[in-house]
DNA sequence: GAGCACTGC
């Protein structure tokens, strides 16, 4: 085994010389390199490229450049191997949290200076897979078991000292000897070739070796065994402790403490379930993390996933009821159980996990939790945070304990640009291309940008760099990944990273903490994000390019950590991050439109919004925009109290403008018996962002000829999916995502059962018998029922172009989006423009675009639907037209 | 003639 790992040292470093001897004048091709300062708070443990002097310098600079120079540190670092490994040793792991995943962190300081120089020199990730299990064992087992390991190091420490004996040995220029230090595999190979093993040893040895591996594995497969690894198993009584005494508690703990599975198990077997009496629930922000934890926390418990532990998210209940303890659940999930149960009497303890995250429903959820708490008793809340906030949360419950677990990550190294770059996308580009020239395989790079249309960009420029180096540098494979790429594109991100390739991932923030790829070792962060902001005045949403906050690029950085130790270079100065940068990413609460989250508190009894606990308050102009949006909807009445109607939208899954949609479909005189086709139209809206591949038009051609509306266009979409009985080959045919026209699917299915408890479905059936059912006067009924339900989202055409309508935001100029059916049809078929069109969302861009229009041909429709608001406008409009 | 970050019920 050791001998094949040599091999492979040996040439990868030959591999290595020869690359950066080759890359010598091929400069005219590659961007110009960028100088990098190193993060005084952390050093650097292995990076080979400063110069000599500042080695040790704390507040040094060194130039990051392609040409991998190698100078007179090397030599240093290989003679000064002991500093090395004690930096690495003290770095990131906090005394008393040594774990023994870590080879160097788990060997005692002492120990550390004999012991660490060989293992610290193979990087764990390049490891064979004996190397990976022997390097999970702590270290007392590990030199109890073999006593061969004690030989190798023995071995290793007589070299050392022949090494100090000649310093001069080591010459780096040109010298034969240069592969053989540049790449640290090489170490393993010195000690075999330098051994005099007997055959009869050899062969003991091996055997031995199987033996440790075979029990090795074994205890790792034991999942009690590992469960008491996680760092937060020794604070278990303590914690229990904690609980016991206070009923709210701030868990402050990083990714890999294991909170989230050890926590709720320790709960159960310290009775808080009451043997199958009570739930614990525990929230989580996202889908996927509520499966698979509940997945995992079953099989650690050996139970069914679905009995005893379960989990509750959006279209899947996987628990039992009277049988689960434990349940997993999305934050919003259980806001809604607040609907059916307003005390959630049914659980004894609440975990809100991730609460740092802010979204929209913790927020809520926490408030309203806090609300329960004294007629509650009983009731333990746990919430758990990262670092950051953690003080914030505790004083929001007036001042409650926190406690701290520790994570387990690996070391990253921080880097900064020395000036701020004025073109970070060139800058990006320009480091992924020094970190491919220079640094050794393994390692991935994960590249963090604001958009598609950037990521797809960066995409064809390193695409064109590597095409003129051809075989000069090794291969490279370039991945993109964002939330709107098809799904099979997106899968491409976890596929192995060939042999002699480096994988460099081109990402939004669904890399920041949605999805986790391995073997990311390298990370560059330009430092911004796109985000999304609502603006009560104007009804209107803006997707600006603003600066990271520091919790978002620490948790970047993070990202190089996860299988050993990474780099992260930040395309911004150090200065920025500490000066300008905010702490924490504006909550979501503060940014987005409220008329959902005010009607279901107004459901909930709470009549004081300005008093309701909230940790960061939404602004006075947004509360008031979802008041008057609630009661024009006829959700309130004119004193502020929920109305039948405000209570039924309550029971649906979705905005209450859509509700009401659904609402008037069913109902109104003028345009019953159009459920069916609202229910379609509405579940399509909400996946619009990823229903095509490619073009929009070329699908849509390829569809229906002639239509006029993008929501007449969902709507033939579904039907005929629905006709070729949701096949997936239609899909394909016609450029449609299959995975998202299933999610519609289970969204319309959804919507029609909650219309069919509240009644519509049969309200709609006896009025679809009287009317009729012509194409022409269903899709005028639909146009009817989205007027009812989106009054405030209607815009005129005026002398230049579109603008939008009613008293406070009227006459705001916005521009048909280019990817609208209408777009097309006024533009390419110069088809005449509707005089109204009704819009589902205003965006500012790079201009005021509506998206997903639905052109309105009679007039005297809107006066119909919504008198209360278009008699006086158009009666105004007329009047003024004879002034 | 643009180019939408990410979640959730």
């Amino acid at each position: 085994m050791s001998n094949s790992l040599s091999e492979t040292g040996k040439r990868r470093a030959k591999r290595t010389f020869e690359v950066t001897k080759k890359d010598e004048g091929t400069t005219s091709t590659e961007p110009s390199s960028v100088n990098w300062e190193e993060d005084q708070d952390v050093k650097s443990n292995d990076f080979h490229l400063e110069p000599k002097r500042s080695r040790y310098d704390p507040n040094r600079t060194f130039s990051f450049t392609k040409h991998c120079s190698v100078s007179g540190d090397l030599k240093e670092e290989l003679l000064e191997p002991e500093k090395r490994i004690i930096k690495n040793h003290g770095q990131t792991w906090p005394s008393g949290q040594l774990t023994s995943s870590n080879n160097l962190s788990c060997v005692p300081e002492n120990e550390a200076k004999d012991t660490s120089y060989s293992t610290s020199n193979v990087e764990p990730c390049t490891s064979s897979k004996a190397e990976v299990i022997l390097n999970q064992r702590n270290v007392k087992e590990r030199n109890k078991v073999n006593r061969q390991h004690m030989w190798e190091e023995q071995q290793l420490r007589n070299a050392m000292a022949k090494k100090n004996d000649h310093p001069d040995d080591i010459v780096v220029e040109g010298s034969e000897k240069y592969d053989y230090v540049f790449d640290t595999d090489a170490m393993i190979d010195y000690t075999n070739d330098d051994g005099d093993l007997l055959p009869e040893e050899k062969l003991q040895y091996e055997t031995r070796l199987e033996e440790a591996l075979k029990t090795e594995e074994t205890r790792i497969l034991t999942i009690q065994e590992s469960r008491k690894l996680l760092p937060v198993h020794q604070y278990r009584d303590e914690l229990l402790q904690e609980i016991k005494k206070h009923q709210v508690l701030i868990i402050m703990g990083e990714t890999g403490s294991g909170k989230t599975t050890q926590l709720p198990q320790y709960l159960v077997e310290d009775g808080y379930t009451n043997q199958g009496e009570f739930q614990i629930a525990i929230t989580q922000p996202r889908r996927v993390a509520a499966t698979s934890v509940a997945a995992r926390v079953a099989d650690e418990m050996n139970v069914v996933l679905g009995k005893e532990v379960g989990y509750q998210i959006r279209f899947e209940d996987k628990t039992t009821p009277n049988k689960t303890i434990l349940k997993y659940m999305t934050d919003g999930m259980l806001l809604r159980e607040f609907l059916a149960d307003s005390k959630l009497s049914r659980y004894s303890c609440i975990m809100i996990d991730e609460a740092h995250e802010r979204t929209l429903a913790t927020d809520i959820l926490i408030g309203l939790l806090k609300e329960i708490l004294p007629q509650r008793p009983t009731l333990k809340l746990l919430i758990s945070s990262a670092t950051m906030n953690a003080k914030k949360f505790s004083e929001f419950f007036d001042d409650c304990p926190i406690f701290n677990v520790p994570g387990r990550r690996y070391p990253v190294d921080i880097h900064y640009t020395l000036q701020p770059e004025a073109n970070y996308i060139h800058a990006a580009i320009t480091t992924i291309f020094q970190i491919h020239t220079t640094q050794a395989l393994p390692g991935d790079i994960l590249v963090f940008l604001t958009g598609q249309e950037e990521i797809e960009r960066t995409k064809v420029k390193l695409e064109e760099i590597m095409s003129k180096l051809g075989s000069r540098t090794r291969q490279m494979l370039i991945t993109p990944i964002y939330a709107n790429l098809p799904q099979e594109q997106q899968l491409k991100i976890f596929q192995k990273t060939p042999e002699n390739t480096r994988k460099v991932v081109l990402a939004t923030n669904i890399a920041e903490t949605s999805l986790t790829i391995d073997g990311i070792k390298y990370v560059i962060d330009p430092g911004f994000v796109k985000e999304n902001s609502y603006i009560p005045s104007t009804g209107m949403s803006q997707l600006l390019t603003v600066p990271c906050s520091r919790a978002s690029v620490d948790q970047r950085a993070g990202r190089a950590g996860r299988v050993g130790p990474g780099k992260c270079f930040r395309i911004f100065t150090k200065w920025s991050y500490s000066h300008e940068l905010e702490l924490m990413p504006k909550p979501e609460i503060a940014r987005t439109n409220l008329s959902n989250t005010v009607l279901l508190l107004l459901s909930l009894g709470v009549t004081d919004l300005i008093k309701f606990p909230l940790m960061d308050k939404p602004s006075i102009p947004t509360l008031r925009k979802s008041l008057e949006n609630l009661y024009i909807l006829g959700a309130l009445n004119s004193k502020g109290a929920i109305t039948r109607l405000g209570k039924m939208m309550c029971e649906f899954p979705c905005e209450p403008e859509f509700a009401k949609v659904l609402y008037t479909a069913a109902t109104h005189e003028k345009c019953q018996g159009v459920l069916e086709e609202c229910l379609t139209i509405v579940s399509m809206l909400h996946e619009t962002s990823s229903l095509f591949i490619g073009q929009k038009r070329d699908a849509a051609a390829s569809i229906i000829s002639e239509v006029e509306s993008d929501h007449i266009l969902y709507l033939e979409i579904f039907n005929q999916w629905r006709t070729s009985k949701f096949s997936r080959s239609w899909c394909q045919d016609h450029k449609i995502q299959f995975k998202t026209m299933v999610r519609v699917r289970n969204i319309r299915n959804q919507l029609f059962r909650c219309s069919e408890k509240v009644g519509l479905v049969e309200k709609n059936d006896q009025a679809r018998m009287k009317v009729s059912n012509a194409a022409g006067y269903i899709n005028g009924r639909i146009v009817r029922c989205f007027i009812s339900g989106f009054p405030m989202n209607i815009v005129q055409l005026g002398s230049t172009g579109y603008h939008t309508m009613g008293k406070s935001s009227g006459g705001l100029n916005v521009n048909v989006h280019p990817s609208s059916i209408l777009f097309s049809n006024y533009k390419e078929k110069a088809q005449r423009p509707s005089k109204y069109v009704l819009y589902q969302q205003l965006m500012l861009t790079s201009k005021e675009f509506i998206r997903d229009c639905l052109a309105i041909s009679k007039e005297e429709w809107l006066i119909e639907m919504v008198p209360q608001i278009f008699k006086g406008l158009i009666g105004d409009k007329i009047n003024m037209g004879r002034k």
